[in-house]
DNA sequence: TTGAAAGCGCTAACAG
DNA sequence: CTGTTAGCGCTTTCAA
């Protein structure tokens, strides 16, 4: 059907094996004469139309050059930063003619063909992984690197210094005047090792000043807004886990007419497109997500190849910046009139 | 390193296509003899671990079980419903013992190793491709799918029944007593043919109650905002494009004291999580995103082993539905006042 | 640098 | 139903 490097070596009367090599590149033409063969071969190939049979290669090299996308949760691959994380990944894996493979796992057991089965090199996770599909991976030595997650030291991994993140979140409210920075983390929140990194953050910035710290982690929005809206200490900073909190205490506040940032200031985290278009544009922390995808795809093409015994758990740290938008301000000079 | 038929053939004192044969089910197994040693080779795989190399069938059937996810601008994608979609796509593949490759086309002809090469079985696509892109497949006999899109009839597609969506929007509009209905395409939204159809079910809509189109296709949002807030014969209800245009106009609507929805009711396009959370809840045309993906795979599995010219294309349709929320209110008794 | 030859693990056509 | 025998197209020793 298409071409094959027999064709070809029958053509240019060479063997099956020269011609491979040297498509492959895998000959350093010093020869005079060698060069010039390998330029007609490389002739007739491109005549021909020739492309080499990635499944035979695949096959005979033992490496088919996919890469599993690992994800036990749909949503979380397509949350947040994530997609850029994701599609960054893509790119920078096809560099180094790579390709990104879906491989939802579930109960159904079909990521065991996948994984079990060699239709993958290595992979990439979000989430930490059920036990059995870790010791999989390792028992088939396919190199695993965790993206944004530190759940697991024992594997490389890309993450976002979240602590200092929170940290010049917190800080920018405290240089505003504000003495009272409440921290949100919804109670929908799925695990995750950020959360416990925001929270050291917002900690270590508030205690450096010494004022109370207001933590309302795993809280419904009501409980919050309950919170921000009554009693006469209400914290006139708010610090969210991520967006999500954001949208919902601006939502709130917008219904009992507490006004942004005059009356209290919100900091989200990720820098997303809806949220620039926020009323007010949110203040928020973003990073740099094509650097994960570029740094994840390093590390598990690193160890693709490497004997297990030879490789080494590998970190590698992207830094956040805060970006000032319209939702944080100065604090308001007294405290708010009740309103319930 | 792994077990093999042959391992098993050997154990078990049979040929190795035995082996394969029963262990791929290959086999009635009517007699009983056969049936007997059929589970005898079944016992000895499981208890020496044994897994069919998927590349190496791969290669022998000249099929890889993948399919490409084709795409040639990341965001598309990632964007709106069309995450759902890809991940029902994924979920409905991996039913079949398929996955989905991430496969972007772009300047860098990387896609060519992945299509040419042989590594997908067949491709899904968002957006129409390029015309090299398509005669490639073509000339591989690659079947295609397109998701969401009518370009081309030539190729088989699941559509979402836009023109209906934009139906129910403005007759929802209509009932409510609104009599001047603006259609709103900002002019940043890619070249689709939802465009077409969301306007022709909106005219359709005000042609039959005789009242006046107001069409803003492709403009900024500056433009729109004008015309909303200036004049005396202002619109009184606005269909969107999708969210974009619809959390741009809310946007602008708050800055300028217009009241939504006494003022102005606002339907957007598409339901999806953070127009749940706008300020107020977003009226818009929702679909299940989830057929799209089971009948998008359905029709790329379809046409997999099929004879070029056996196969047709064939269109499934999706149906929308209106979701009110909070965006969309009684057309205001009178005009409102200029502002500016 | 080149050629010959032996796989890689599974499928499939053909006899038996 | 089972066994035999060729492949599938490329890689990879091993000699030359």
């Amino acid at each position: 059907m298409s071409v094959t490097i027999y064709e070809i070596a029958e053509r240019a009367g060479v063997s099956s094996s020269t011609v491979a090599r040297i498509l492959r590149g895998d000959v350093k033409e010093s020869y005079r004469r060698s060069a010039e063969t390998a330029e007609r071969i490389r002739h007739i190939a491109k005549e021909m139309g020739y492309r080499p049979n990635l499944r035979a290669r695949a096959f005979s090299r033992g490496r088919t050059h996919g890469i599993g996308l690992l994800y036990t949760d749909d949503a979380w691959i397509f949350e947040g930063m994530n997609t850029e994380v994701v599609s960054s990944l893509v790119r920078a894996l096809q560099k180094s003619k790579y390709h990104l493979v879906f491989a939802p796992i579930d109960a159904s057991g079909a990521w065991e063909e996948i994984v079990l089965g060699g239709q993958i090199d290595g992979g990439v996770v979000f989430q930490s992984l059920p036990a059995e599909v870790l010791s999989a991976m390792q028992k088939h030595e396919l190199p695993l690197v965790l993206l944004g997650d530190n759940s697991d030291p024992t594997i490389s991994q890309v993450v976002v210094d979240d602590t200092a993140g929170a940290y010049a979140a917190t800080k920018h409210l405290l240089g505003l005047g504000h003495k009272r920075i409440l921290f949100f983390v919804h109670q929908t929140v799925k695990p995750h090792c950020s959360i416990a990194e925001r929270l050291a953050g917002y900690r270590a910035a508030i205690d450096a000043t010494g004022a109370e710290r207001y933590e309302c982690v795993r809280m419904s929005e009501e409980d919050v807004i309950d919170i921000l809206v009554r009693g006469r200490e209400r914290p006139t900073g708010i610090v969210c886990y991520s967006n999500l909190e954001a949208t919902l205490i601006v939502h709130a506040m917008w219904q009992y007419g507490v006004s942004i940032p005059a009356d209290l200031s919100v900091i989200g985290f990720n820098d997303l497109f809806a949220t620039r278009y926020m009323t007010p544009p949110l203040t928020t922390v973003g990073f740099d997500a094509a650097k994960i995808g570029e740094y994840g795809a390093r590390l598990v093409l690193k160890d693709i190849g490497t004997p297990i015994d030879a490789r080494q758990a590998i970190e590698m740290a992207v830094k956040p910046k805060l970006i000032v938008r319209g939702s944080t301000g100065p604090a308001p000079v007294r405290a708010r009139m009740a309103t319930g």
